[in-house]
DNA sequence: TTTAAAATGAGAATAATTCCTATTGACAAA
DNA sequence: TTTGTCAATAGGAATTATTCTCATTTTAAA
C-alpha cells in the first residue's frame, strides 16, 4: 500500500512538532498546532505520546507553568528562562551548569542523580516595563 | 486593623505549619496535618492562604511534583533533590549555585531575574535500590 | 490474505485547584 | 451595648488539565 500523509503515524508527527519549536509548549500548544493538517488528531493523543515520549527520555517536561505542563524537545542539558507574566519559556544556551555540581549532588543526596534542571524566573524583556 | 491571635488564627497555623516542616509538603499535607488540631480547617482556606504567602513571597513554591504542587517555607535560596520515585523532596544545603549565574542569566534573558531554582531528580538513597 | 498487536478517537472519569456565596469574628464608632 | 464594616473562612460547586476506557482503525508480521 501506497505511502500517504494520511498513513504517516501521528506518533512521529508529535515528536516532530516538539523538536522543531523552541517554544517549549503544552500538549494544547502542540494539538492545537497538529490539528489543522491533521483534521482527526485527538487530544488524547498527543496526551498519551508525550507521556511516552517523556518515558523514553525522547522529550523533556519542564514542569508546569501557570497550572499548564511544558515540554521540550531539545534533550540535550541546558537552562530555561520563565517569565512569570506572560509564561514564555526561553533557553538560556550561554549559561551552563557546571559539571562538578552533579557529582556533588550524588553525594550529598546519597541517591542516584539522574537530571539536573537550572530555571530563573523572573519578567521577560517585554513584559518587564508593563 | 490590629491583630489579635485569634483572627488570623488559621492563616498564622498555616505559615507556621509549612515553616516547621522540612517535608516541602503539598496543600493537601498541610489540610491534613493541622485538621486534627483545626476541625473546622477548610481545604480551599489552605489553597488560597499558600497562594497569599506565595504572592508575598513568604513561601515558595517547587512546582509540581507527581501532579501535586509543593512548597516550602523556606524561602532562603537552596538546592533541592526530588526522588522520581517516591516523590520526596530534600534540601541540598550543602551545594551553592554560584552567584554570577543571576547576573548572567538577566544578560543572557534580556529581562528581570526574580528567582533561581536548581533541581537535581533521580532515585533517592531509599529508592535507588528497588 | 490473515491475524495479532499497536495506535487512535471519542468522550467519560478523575483529581487538583479555583471560584462563589453565605457566614463568622474582630474592631471601631456611636 | 449595639451596629456597621470588612477581612477571613467554610462548604461546596465549578473548572480544568490530565488520565482512563473501550471500540475501532491501522500497522506489521506471517
Amino acid at each position: 500500500m501506497e505511502r500517504t500523509a494520511k498513513h504517516f503515524r501521528k506518533r512521529d508527527a508529535i515528536l516532530s512538532c516538539l523538536r522543531q519549536t523552541t517554544e517549549h509548549p503544552s500538549a494544547d500548544w502542540v494539538y492545537a498546532k497538529l490539528k489543522p493538517e491533521i483534521p482527526d488528531l485527538a487530544l488524547g493523543t498527543v496526551y498519551r505520546n508525550l507521556t511516552l515520549f517523556k518515558d523514553q527520555g525522547l522529550i523533556a517536561s519542564l514542569g508546569t507553568v501557570g497550572g499548564v505542563e511544558r515540554f521540550d524537545g531539545n534533550v540535550t542539558p541546558h537552562v530555561h528562562f520563565i517569565c512569570t507574566a506572560c509564561h514564555r519559556v526561553t533557553d538560556l544556551s550561554q549559561i551552563q551548569v557546571p559539571e562538578e555540581l552533579n557529582a556533588s549532588a550524588s553525594r550529598a543526596s546519597g541517591g542516584q542523580v539522574e537530571s539536573c534542571q537550572l530555571t530563573f524566573r523572573g519578567r521577560c524583556a517585554g513584559c518587564k516595563e508593563i
